[in-house]
DNA sequence: TTGTAAGCGTTATCAC
DNA sequence: GTGATAACGCTTACAA
């Protein structure tokens, strides 16, 4: 591999020139410049990578810290996920997946965390990722609010969850819904936690009194049920309880087809007998379904695009606007699968 | 940050033998390791791994190349690259999203790529990125089979495609369907070619006659119809074309979503009227749907790991027996998607 | 087993 | 606009 010294001594320049050539901190005359081109793609010449991070500081990579181990991509992580890729290689940035490691790392192995800042997506009530990023002074940005006591003025991206669930369930209220079953997701995550809430708000505010069998947890990755969440709780709660449930919201798309499942089992039809409204889902399979389901956009490659961007304002790379938290808006898609109850009688 | 001389001289000895402890590449005495590992947790110290890289040429972090542009993720795709996380940070590597950058990289950005080596997910016939791999000396592994004219004796690992759609097709014919639609991947993925070949010969071997209607490509990426593919087939063959298939098999489990609907849509009942059989598709998907979906387990995860370890050997951290090809079995998981066909006329 | 010192390939500083 | 030269923080012969 050619370096830059051959590269100077063939365009009969310093290696400074050279190095200014490719960085364009310092200007340099056109002569030179193209010279310095020439011979650098006759040489096959480009800049090391690793020298050059050595005394920027900069290693012009930044992280993507993923949930760990058996987990699965809903649509929303593939789509988040696309569009931190898309903006991070806009400002020349790579991409580093990156998982809690599982075991401890070895001391061979040990060495300093080679990004210059992450995206950490879906933290949870006091999450250790961020206890690790904030101790080793790593920039982030979490998508999703953070919740942990001694990390405070973190950056943030995420949509306005509380008013995501508020509007979900007024929208069904106004349809005539009263007896609304919330699939949320898991316990700890943050999410769940601004959602539950605004799902409680909204049943308030109509004065309708939220009961036990109308709120659901995803449980644990480790459960062995987790997959299959949705089902057991549509199962229970509209078959063997006969609550009177006439409308579902679910978390994600795996949810609603567990839901769905469900109910074709119960011989309850869609949207006819149950209205079932998806937070998040995949497009494809909302759309194709049948009915097609009624959902709430949430942006997810916005989300990832803004999350970059609020990260980059942390490097310097944009301007600081020192705006700590970014809203995503999210709005309501009307389908097929939520239907106006008939008698709207209380 | 602490330097490793910081630690040298706080532990009294010289940074060779800090960098010996960490490094483990030298013994050293206990007392010695003891006492920099404590001043070492004093400091908060840690090695440089910019500062390492310089020296050992090596990164320590593999590229992950998937497919770009507006792409989702299958269950085969969020598998696969779990097991390619987990074997990497085994070895202590980690693992880089890398997407062919879509424009040009600028000049400012312009480096040499930081990356030890690289796993291309499914290659195409003459795929670009393979040809980057090979130019720039970069050694990697490609999950799918290589079709490079240019480009030999590439380390891969794969299933035996032929053999998964032979063995599918032949599991299909022997329960009694010989009128069998395939839709089957992109016509420009190695993959897809060799299960042509499969479900054709497998067609032939028992004296059946492939038409037209029979085989299907999923259209690409581009295009608009591509989150559909699978219901206009459906709908086509089954329903205006009245083809008489009494089988279909599904390339993945968005192809499958998408047929069932149709078959929905058709008043078609599965498996009484029509068997579905799918490739690769998400265990909750397909144990949840109803009926639950018969399949192939392509063992996604154990291809991510191979893959690795195929890309360890190369790089000499797994020493290396010159096996340049790991096929991973694959095996039919009978569920309730396909039934025998009554009568077992010709 | 440990110390010494010469790199690794850049960029940054300071002259000119 | 360009050239010399000292970092950057580590590993690795080689010597002891």
């Amino acid at each position: 591999m050619a370096k830059i010294d051959d590269v100077a001594k063939l365009a009969q320049v310093s290696k400074g020139t050279v190095s200014n050539v490719f960085s364009q901190k310092r200007p340099t005359s056109n002569e030179v410049k193209e010279r310095v081109l020439r011979i650098s793609k006759q040489l096959n010449y480009v800049p090391n990578h690793i020298a050059r991070s050595l005394v920027t500081k900069k290693t012009m990579a930044i992280g993507l810290t993923i949930p760990h181990g058996n987990f699965f991509f809903s649509a929303f992580h593939t789509q988040f996920i696309n569009g931190v890729i898309l903006e991070a290689s806009y400002y020349g940035y790579r991409v580093l997946l990156d998982m809690i490691p599982l075991q401890k790392v070895q001391t061979p192995f040990l060495s300093s965390y080679p990004i210059d800042g992450a995206v950490v997506m879906r933290p949870t009530t006091n999450d250790e990722r961020i206890h690790l990023m904030a101790s080793e002074n790593i920039p982030f940005v979490t998508v999703g609010r953070v919740m942990n006591p001694t990390v405070l003025n973190a950056y943030s991206v995420d949509n306005d969850n509380q008013a995501v669930s508020y509007h979900i369930c007024k929208y069904l209220i106004e349809k005539g819904h009263r007896n609304i079953m919330f699939l949320n997701a898991n316990e700890l995550m943050t999410v769940s936690i601004d959602r539950k809430e605004g799902f409680i708000k909204a049943m308030e505010d109509h004065h309708l009194h939220v009961e036990d069998h109308m709120i659901h947890h995803k449980p644990d990755l480790s459960s062995n049920v987790y997959m299959d969440y949705g089902y057991e709780e549509t199962m229970t709660t509209l078959g063997k309880l006969g609550k009177g449930v006439t409308a579902i919201i679910a978390d994600d798309d795996r949810t609603a087809f567990s839901a769905l499942n469900a109910m074709k089992d119960l011989n309850l039809k869609v949207p006819e007998d149950v209205s079932v409204f998806v937070i998040c889902g995949d497009l494809s399979m909302m759309v194709q379904s049948n009915p097609s389901l009624t959902s709430m956009d949430l942006q997810p490659s916005e989300l990832g695009a803004q999350s970059v961007r609020l990260l980059m304002k942390q490097l310097g790379v944009l301007p600081n606007d020192f705006q700590r938290n970014v809203i995503i808006q999210s709005k309501i898609v009307e389908r097929n699968s939520c239907s106006t109850l008939g008698n709207l009688v209380k």
